[in-house]
DNA sequence: TACTCGTGAACAATCGTTTGATCATGCTAG
DNA sequence: CTAGCATGATCAAACGATTGTTCACGAGTA
């Protein structure tokens, strides 16, 4: 590991000489002959600058947090490509920090953003990640950006376009023929939970249809979840012909219960999921979904970071581009007569 | 952000007792009421040591590199979370590096190690990461554990039972009374494929089977890859009644492509695949796996790593515990006679 | 009284970079 | 001939923590 005064004892200069030219700010002046001295010296050497000592230095430690309820999902995957992606082009590394199975008193959260390591942090928060805990965040004076909603405290958010999507996936069921429609919602608590149902509302209002209390339901994300939301609905006298779910993962747990319960998709019944991840395609019947854009999600929430840091500006951003798309495969038909 | 001197002015000592007091070092003579002081100051300013300065002082980040081709990956999911889990029992951040659609000439690996950034490197090589790739990593001197590949150079390794694995799904197909087997693999460099494929071969002697040469493809281990391979033994005259997957998310690919050429699973053709990943529940027909340790390898990765960053020994390890599990579910029944 | 020794705490150097301030040199202009 | 100035380079002070060394003070001993 070369340093700065290795180079420059080699090229015969002082250190502060090698910083300039190697950190090559316009405005310096170094002759030719000792530049291209310090360039080679610094080529032999192989030198690169510490990171450790540029981040005391100058307080950036070009890195950012993310911090996931679980890196499982196929969601949270296409999310942290984007991310990942992003942060390449602004010479940025990305710190994963996941709240699976954080034991209680877990301390990593504040330890990721109090000590410095990072010059921001994005935050997805899952269902089992309370305002409290983003008060943690918010509090310790670091950009945040909040990943699908919006930060109530200070600290900007990108999300995405909940309620287009599910009005998406909604209208979908309706031009099928269906008129009996459940919703299998995530849990009430998360703010992106309550536009997904409102935008499903919206749907059913617009076409004049009645949404039976029963047959909203808001057990969760998850595939278990998914299952037990089949299950209350497949209890009733009359159960839907079609239900909207919110979460495609979720739909995996429909699916699943369903084929237990024998109930046939799409014949019986009608599967519409949000998010269109590769899972969709695999499983069977392959699952009409709602497309919205999660890799770009991931890059502009890194994106809008990078100018939080920078300028100190936040905004509540929405991505809506490309926009919400359905992708009708083999779990939608009419309903049986 | 308070600093060391800031907690040191308030309780009206020097930097270097405040810091002798809250590294708890044992053997530093304070008097009890000044380290009540010390501690009392700390906890009204919400002390915490700086990061960055800590690490250049002793050249240790508290943080190691996860180098994996892709992360829209169920495997490398599971691998991740057992290194998450370890690292957060050591104190440890995890950084990640997916090499997917590094553009050519990329230095991202090499800033990663070469910075100081990380104390040593997790590095599972996929089907396009070279030796060369390697050997950048293990020239710079850090502390390198890789996955699933016996390192060639110096460093330790993490690997599963492969062999074994693919011997468990082989003696199933075959005790279900398949002769003709396939067997869709990954890239011969891979040095993981090869030990799949020795187990499959071993098996197939072992039961006195003939293995034809046009059964055994190597395509690779993804989903298009696996359909390739089905496409590939489907175009035969007398096509293979089973196939060995050594890949789960190759599988997928086979089962999809089976339905779209109308090949009914497990009637016409047994799936058993390498890892049991959740989408294997979600598939249709869910597949039946060999179930592997992939969380604990990545414990044990990191643990590994850990072992190496602070004593300097590297051994190669194999990740035996839990042994290989066949999980049977409903992609594999007898031949149709 | 003078000396040693233990105790509790401060001093100061260091890690590798960055960057404002300073300095030596040679040249031009008055 | 010298003040003034642009040029090219060095000096030195940070950033925040760690740690070997030193220092002041009082008690114990000869």
């Amino acid at each position: 590991m070369a340093t700065l005064s290795d180079v420059a004892t080699r090229a015969g200069v002082s250190v502060s000489a090698v910083s300039r030219v190697l950190s090559e700010k316009p405005g310096v002046r170094v002759s030719v002959a000792t530049r291209q001295r310090i360039h080679d010296a610094a080529k032999e050497l192989n030198y690169r600058p510490n990171f450790t000592a540029r981040a005391l230095k100058s307080s950036r430690t070009h890195a950012v947090g993310l911090v996931v309820p679980g890196v499982t999902n196929a969601i949270f995957a296409e999310l942290m490509r984007g991310v990942e992606e992003e942060a390449r082009t602004k010479d940025y590394m990305v710190l994963i920090a996941s709240t699976e199975r954080l034991p209680e008193g877990e301390e990593s959260i504040p330890r990721l953003m109090g000590e410095g390591r990072v010059d921001g942090v994005l935050v997805q928060f899952g269902d089992h990640l309370s305002g409290d805990d983003l008060r943690t965040v918010t509090d310790s004076g670091l950009p945040v950006i909040s990943i699908n909603t919006i930060n109530p405290g200070s600290g900007g958010s990108v999300r995405l376009e909940d309620e287009a999507g599910m009005r998406l996936a909604t209208e979908h069921l309706i031009e099928l023929g269906h008129t009996r429609i459940g919703y299998a919602g995530g849990v009430p608590t998360s703010e992106s939970g309550q536009r997904r149902l409102a935008g499903f509302l919206e749907a059913m209002a617009a076409a004049k249809l009645t949404v039976e209390p029963e047959l909203v339901t808001d057990f969760g994300y998850y595939p278990k979840q998914g299952a037990q939301a089949l299950d209350a609905m497949a209890e009733l006298s009359t159960p839907p012909t079609a239900v909207v779910v919110a979460n495609i993962n979720a739909a995996h747990g429909v699916l699943s219960e369903a084929r237990r319960l024998g109930i046939r998709v799409p014949e019986d019944m009608s599967i519409v999921a949000m998010h269109d991840t590769w899972t969709a395609e695999i499983a069977w019947p392959p699952l009409t979904c709602v497309r919205l854009p999660l890799y770009e999600l991931g890059r502009a929430a890194m994106a809008s970071l990078w100018d939080n840091i920078n300028s100190g500006i936040a905004e509540d951003r929405v991505i809506a581009d490309p926009a919400p798309e359905l992708i009708v495969r083999e779990s939608t038909a009419p309903p049986a007569r």
